[in-house]
DNA sequence: ATATGTTACGTTATAATATAACATAACAAA
DNA sequence: TTTGTTATGTTATATTATAACGTAACATAT
């Protein structure tokens, strides 16, 4: 079943869905300060949920945090991304043969394959 | 030829080159206080040199350092690693056509490659 | 209904990571 | 020997993230 999110999690998620890049926590706060969000405590809390839930994913590269646009999301772990370089939109690449990819690379390695987060930096379709 | 190294990218570089698992750069600071070094800054800058000549690369998911092993590392801006969740180690992975999939994917979506970095975590050869 | 456990909240403080800004030094090339 | 470039040292500050504490809300089991 979904779970509910509270208040504060809608909050910080509607910050996220609104907006077309990618959101640090303090410029989320920044946001949302006007709806009695007054520290960054609340946001951190509400990000380590949202994203627990697969709700929001962090871009590491970017220290920021993007809401996710799919449904029920499997990336609760993995993630992978397109990131333009020009208007810095951040596209979800969902492509379970990577995860295949990536388990067979780890195997080269003696590597035992559990989680990756692939970040893909460029020039988008509409930049481009 | 050769890019010769500043004293401080030198003693930032053997830092890194002695620890077995990334370093953040205070960690790194902490290291070399002993040898002269006193702010934030001489790592950073130490750090981004050896960054930019491909001599360092940092994980994003860690906010931490390595040495690159390669000589003459090709990985001055795409990077792929292997990360051990156990020993934290860090194996880098070249492999040419992870390149060539991560273009075939971005053209997918009419998205211009440009660089990527791939952090896949899991459990090392070592520790398992 | 009330005790108990769990989860969320609010708040203050602080840690950890990274950069700005400014003055100076070292050094190569014109 | 001036000029441009790169590196340095230093102080201050910005940015990102967590710790720690007390309280509130709420479910559920007695």
């Amino acid at each position: 079943m979904e779970p509910s999110l509270t208040n504060n999690q809608k909050i910080v998620l509607q910050a996220l869905e609104n907006s077309e890049q990618p959101l640090g926590a303090y410029s989320i706060l920044f946001n949302i300060e006007k709806k009695g969000i007054k520290s960054p405590q609340q946001v951190y809390r509400a990000l380590d949920k949202l994203i627990e839930i697969g709700a929001v994913h962090k871009i590491e590269s970017l220290n920021s945090y993007i809401a996710c646009k799919h449904k029920d999301c499997k990336a609760r772990e993995s993630t992978s991304f397109l990131i333009c370089q020009v208007c810095q939109k951040v596209y979800e690449v969902l492509e379970s043969d990577l995860s295949d990819k990536f388990i067979k690379l780890s195997q080269e390695s003696n590597f035992k394959y559990s989680t990756h987060n692939l970040e893909i930096f460029g020039i988008c379709d509409l930049c481009n």
